[in-house]
DNA sequence: CAAGATTGAGGATTCAATCTTC
DNA sequence: GAAGATTGAATCCTCAATCTTG
């Protein structure tokens, strides 16, 4: 057990990121919700029909390209078809399972939603870094992705 | 409008930024769970307990503490106290209000989270950063947090 | 019965309405 | 009646059980 423990420099730095974090979330979310009315989540939703071709996904695809519970993407999707985001058609060849698919509307959306989501990053995110600082974050991040080997990390239980 | 858009390069260091930011969190909650039962936001209740005097506070100061809606703390304190994590009790001078205040068992509880949580921010953000990355992720945080004027931004609506 | 999807129950969070104490 | 706190209904998410198709 290497028990390094935190100076006050460190907890600072990690209250700053915890915290810039949860604005940036907030801000993004509030942008969403009031600029095109969807969720975070219902974006997420929209985004991955809107690159998958024909706009198209069974709902196990969309669960594991969103790395989501399949029950919870059913039921989201339930709820966006109600509201005419999305329709639940008939798959493939000799008509069989179900596929997920844009609505007009939900085409739409999405596509105001992709433009209210890229400027809230720009200004939040991207027009507030250095070249530095991106590379910095960049290479921290990527470590810390490529590091996560366990699922949970039950961690030297 | 000033519609700046991004290019690849700005996307991938938002995906990645994104990614870490789901690691981190996702590695935090479950040694939480996994080594000492309780959820992050129960973490987020006992140590702000814990560092209250007298391990009370009113369910509005907690509240305000932590930025949560005052009916969250309520019912997440309704649910801590049938798992004796917490009391509540009546108040200061001649007997009025009620406040909450950290059982026994719920300060053991939180001394066990405070090292199982110290540990996992070591192991997965502190350990991992040089000071050039350290001081430019500080750097970018403090300018986000400091800029975050509105409260969820109509952002030029 | 295996793969894919849905359903239902229970927990967590929010918003609005209510209760309590001065 | 104002401040502080709780409660209830509605929504979203997780887990387990079920339904459906081949």
């Amino acid at each position: 057990m290497k028990r390094r423990s935190m100076s006050s420099a460190d907890w600072a730095l990690w209250h700053s990121w915890m915290e810039a974090q949860r604005v940036v979330a907030s801000q993004i979310d509030g942008a969403l919700q009031a600029r095109v009315g969807i969720s975070k989540a219902e974006f997420s939703v929209l985004r991955a029909l809107g690159t998958a071709a024909d706009s198209t996904l069974r709902v196990g695809a969309l669960a594991a390209a969103l790395q989501w519970e399949k029950s919870r993407v059913s039921h989201l999707l339930t709820r966006m078809e109600n509201r005419r985001l999305v329709d639940r058609r008939e798959a493939g060849a000799p008509g069989r399972r179900t596929a997920v698919t844009l609505s007009h509307h939900g085409d739409e959306v999405l596509e105001a939603a992709l433009n209210v989501h890229e400027s809230s990053v720009v200004d939040l995110f991207i027009s507030r870094l250095t070249r530095d600082q991106a590379s910095a974050i960049r290479t921290w991040s990527d470590r810390v992705i490529s590091t996560a080997s366990s699922p949970i990390a039950p961690a030297s239980l």
